[in-house]
RNA sequence: GCUCCCUUCGUCUAGUGGUUAGGACGCUGGCCUCUCACGCCGGUAACAGGGGUUCGAGUCCCCUAGGGAGUACCA
């Protein structure tokens, strides 16, 4: 038998961390067993479902290579099959007709809780025999005693007690299926052998097993994997800033790096953290999914996102970090070429957000010097070398990293100086900060003229400090 | 309330009865060095608590505590 996992988002909202974490394990695990991963939306919710959604998620999908091989399947497209399948358990007497008030259902909880009893439906329609003709939902007939055991890969065997469940609402008053029932057919119908998914769906379990088996089917394989949590132990929500996974493309993050740390998120394979997705279809295990939830942390997102920038091609790095620059309003085609200025920051920058801010002055004049920097660096002895650099750098036959290097070790050595006294006050007043690539490389992405001008305003802002001060 | 699930460094985790409890992120000391990074070397820090079982328990059992999910005519 063939595998086939799916995902079945309900287009309420975006891609966030946790559910593409779901996806990732069910996409791995179909790859690993060559097998098929289907996407299905779950929109029986015309309230809340919108199609932004499920542009957002698919977008999400794509962008990290989560490619589904079916679908996506609709679930409002289905009605006339999920009524089909309603009818016939009508037929078998497996489901009935219920015309309790929400008056009535209501007090039924409230007793029940009062009693500390779990809030239960009572059964009151089971055999009335309610006319079809009268506004009714339709329930299932749960099973009343015997035990339901769900066989999970991830949480072992957990054992249900029929006389917890109730008999649940399979068809609402309005005609409509409910997510219960529609998921059941759905999985039946699409032949997954491994429901893959949130373990906020574990309590769900033993109701869709008892569906299941009234149609006569074989249940599928659960895995349920345990939810994310923000970085302060609280459940992930919009309060964490990016939950969902586009806000980590806006933020500088390769899909690499959060595919990587999504799966080492809950699994590990021994002590290995970098997992190329050939890796992870070849390791991964969903015996090995942890039980417990875990905390999403962002700085050992950074520090993944920070080893595949240094490590990728920078032709690459150098596409993707265009996008960002625009957003500083800088045009990368109006100045050094942007694959150089990748290379002198790939091992620099934890993001594509940070690489763009930390290379803008190769692109565009500073506004002001960094204060500390400046305070440090610009003063009255950096004077002379500034100067001494100004004219060299204005005379330098070739602008190239190698001359540029050999230009500031001439300087420092005439002045008998060591490096740094030349190239940290240099450097201050070509960046206007005290941080940037090696000094060659820096004034090689300046460029001529960008230098010559910013030294000039490093000059003026020494004397003006000098007036100032004396 | 009730049902179900979970519990090793701050965080992600290794560990399947005998380990100085390992790795990674973070933090931190040092080296490298024109700065910042990178890289390299070192340090920091954990078995939720209590009972058992056992010669021996992070590992098995029970209880407690703490988290979480579900308890909808949401999914």
């Amino acid at each position: 038998m063939t595998v086939r996992t799916r995902f079945a988002p309900s287009p309420t909202g975006y891609l966030h961390v946790g559910g593409a974490r779901t996806a990732l394990f069910s996409w791995l695990y179909a790859r690993k067993h060559g097998g098929k991963f289907v996407l299905r939306i779950e929109d029986t919710d015309l309230e809340r479902s919108t199609v932004e959604s499920v542009n957002a998620i698919l977008e999400g999908m794509t962008w990290l290579g989560l490619e589904y091989d079916e679908g996506p399947f609709y679930q409002t497209k289905r009605f006339d099959r999920y009524d089909e399948v309603i009818q016939g358990l009508l037929d078998k007497g497996l489901a009935y007709r219920c015309d309790c008030s929400r008056e009535r259902l209501d007090k039924l909880r409230d007793e029940a809780m009062k009693r500390k009893r779990k809030p239960r439906y009572d059964g009151h329609c089971r055999h009335r025999g309610v006319s079809p003709d009268e506004p009714h939902v339709i329930r299932f007939r749960n099973p009343e005693a015997g035990v339901v055991a769900v066989d999970d890969l991830i949480r072992g065997r957990v054992l249900f007690n029929n006389e917890e469940l109730d008999d649940l609402i399979i068809r609402r008053t309005d005609g409509s299926p409910t997510y219960n029932l529609t998921v059941v057919v759905d999985d039946l119908d699409m032949a997954i052998t491994h429901v893959i998914r949130g373990d906020d769906h574990l309590n769900n379990t033993p109701r869709q097993i008892n569906i299941l088996r009234a149609l006569g089917a074989k249940p599928p394989q659960y895995g349920h994997v345990p939810m994310i949590l923000g970085d302060d132990g609280a459940r992930l929500s919009k309060r964490h800033g990016a939950v969902s996974v586009m806000q980590y493309r806006e933020a500088g993050f390769l899909p690499e790096a959060l595919l990587n740390y999504l799966v080492r998120l809950g699994w590990s394979h021994g002590d290995q953290e970098i997992f190329s997705v050939d890796e992870m279809i070849e390791l991964f295990d969903i015996d090995a999914v942890n039980k417990a939830a875990s905390s999403f942390n962002t700085d050992k997102l950074l520090w993944l996102n920070q080893h595949y920038i240094k490590q990728d091609d920078a032709k690459r790095i150098a596409h993707l970090l265009s996008p960002h620059m625009g957003n500083l309003g800088i045009d990368p085609a109006q100045g050094p070429d942007l694959v150089a200025v990748v290379e002198a920051h790939q091992a620099r920058a934890r993001s594509l957000v940070e690489m763009a801010e930390m290379s803008a002055f190769c692109y565009q004049d500073f506004e002001t010097f960094d204060e500390k920097a400046a305070k440090k660096h610009l003063r009255a002895a950096a004077r002379e070398p500034l100067e001494r650099m100004r004219e060299a750098l204005a005379g330098l036959d070739e602008w190239t990293e190698e001359k540029l290097h050999a230009l500031v070790e001439q300087v420092s050595a005439s002045l008998e100086v060591k490096m740094g006294k030349v190239a940290q006050p240099l450097r201050v007043a070509v960046v206007g900060r005290a941080a940037s690539p090696g000094i060659d490389a820096t004034l090689y992405l300046v460029g001529r003229q960008a230098c010559l001008r910013r030294i000039d305003k490093a000059l003026a802002y020494i004397r003006q400090r000098e007036a100032n001060a004396g």
